[in-house]
DNA sequence: GCAAAAGTGTTTACGTTACACCCATGG
DNA sequence: CCATGGGTGTAACGTAAACACTTTTGC
């Protein structure tokens, strides 16, 4: 039942990588080129001995040194023939904390680059949607998912928190509410340890209960 | 840039289609099956000409003779190796009212029949996750999308849609509150026709304002 | 006239939002 | 001692939930 109809042509598969992280107060994607080509996100191809996921996790290890980063798959598209073939990609996208890049130009390995969402090079048609569709589905779990915490390293400030999901959201929070909402979570707790950062009263350091454990939250929005 | 790395085999795409229907006071699924082989969802293989959600789409209507029901992107699987080839299946969900079907056993035509949730035969695992996937989604839809109005035909009563929320939800839900907040959506129009179904007072019939419209709703939880 | 589903408002409870001041530190 | 960001509670508001009776029809 599984593989027998005429004209199997065995397109090819591929998997698109979303990579974004919160830098400079701004939300940047990864993009690499080859040379001077067109910029295109980490890109791996199923060659038929790997899951979708563990492809889509290798391109991102080989392009920009990463592992274990929170990583969820997006949405397929049909890209245009290419030399011939009709071309099917499995988008995923994934977060990062700020840092946790090695980011080189060794021969064989992609030259990448951060690029803030509001500065973009030119991208494929289809790149732009796998983009657009992961930012909104960015903005959407920040609602009603702990997605979040995956940006930030293992210990944080909730201000360094908030400044996430006000970046992310595009809109100021209040400062009460949010600590309280977030608390109320129960996915945090105290490290006992604060950050000294300025002239002023030191934060406290929390980190999470349940490292790379994304929740859905049932009890509606942040 | 697309495709020139080494050792790419070709893999199979398929489409499976998980198909929906509200029929007897139930959730139904469609299955289908060659002769006492396995049941199996409506099944597309991408050839390389046609788009993916156009592959599903054909796959229903060769199937179960459906045209222009709501088709959505699910998740995309991969799936054990047959034949000696690894398959990418890219799942999607359909939804139909009851009634719309055109099932028949013609020859070159998949023998299909509808199963009610809690009763359904063995599935391959894969196919088990995407009817889990899609009946999650569905539910979680149902909150925040007007899907439900999928379901039905052309005019319903305003207590056939709540059956059908009812269902799907899996809870019984206050008749006031529920029209209230139908209503408030403004995507029903009266007909001012009536359905007469018993010895009691005749239904008004209402249509949607735009047929095959799905809209997110922001003012969150019907 | 009675059984059976259609239709209709108001009150209550709860969760979300708005808001202002004191605390701890470094320079 | 002053500038800076860290940290804390309460009152007002708006949305969602609970709730019971009248209407219209067929038999």
């Amino acid at each position: 039942m599984i593989a027998h109809r005429a004209g199997l042509t065995g397109v090819h598969v591929a998997t698109d990588v979303v990579l974004f992280t919160v830098r400079n107060r701004r939300l940047e994607v990864l993009l690499g080129r080859e040379g001077e080509g067109a910029w295109h996100f980490p890109r791996g191809f199923v060659t038929g001995d790997e899951a979708l996921a563990d492809c889509a996790a290798a391109a991102l290890d080989r392009d920009a040194g990463l592992r274990g980063v929170y990583l969820e798959q997006l949405y397929t598209f049909c890209l245009g023939p290419a030399a011939g073939r009709r071309v099917v990609s499995v988008a995923y996208y994934a977060l990062a904390p700020d840092g946790r890049l090695h980011l080189g130009r060794r021969p064989g390995r992609l030259a990448t680059r951060w690029f803030p969402l509001d500065a973009l090079p030119e991208l494929p048609e289809a790149l732009g949607e796998m983009l657009d569709m992961a930012q909104r589905r960015l903005v959407a779990k920040l609602d009603y998912s702990t997605i979040a915490f995956q940006f930030l390293p293992e210990t944080f400030t909730l201000s360094e928190l908030q400044e996430v999901y006000e970046i992310i959201g595009r809109a100021p929070l209040d400062k009460r509410n949010f600590r309280r909402r977030i608390l109320a979570l129960r996915q945090l707790e105290e490290t006992g340890r604060f950050r000294r950062n300025g002239s002023h009263r030191p934060a406290r350091l929390y980190r999470l209960k349940e490292p790379g454990r994304v929740d859905i939250i049932k009890g509606r929005s942040l």
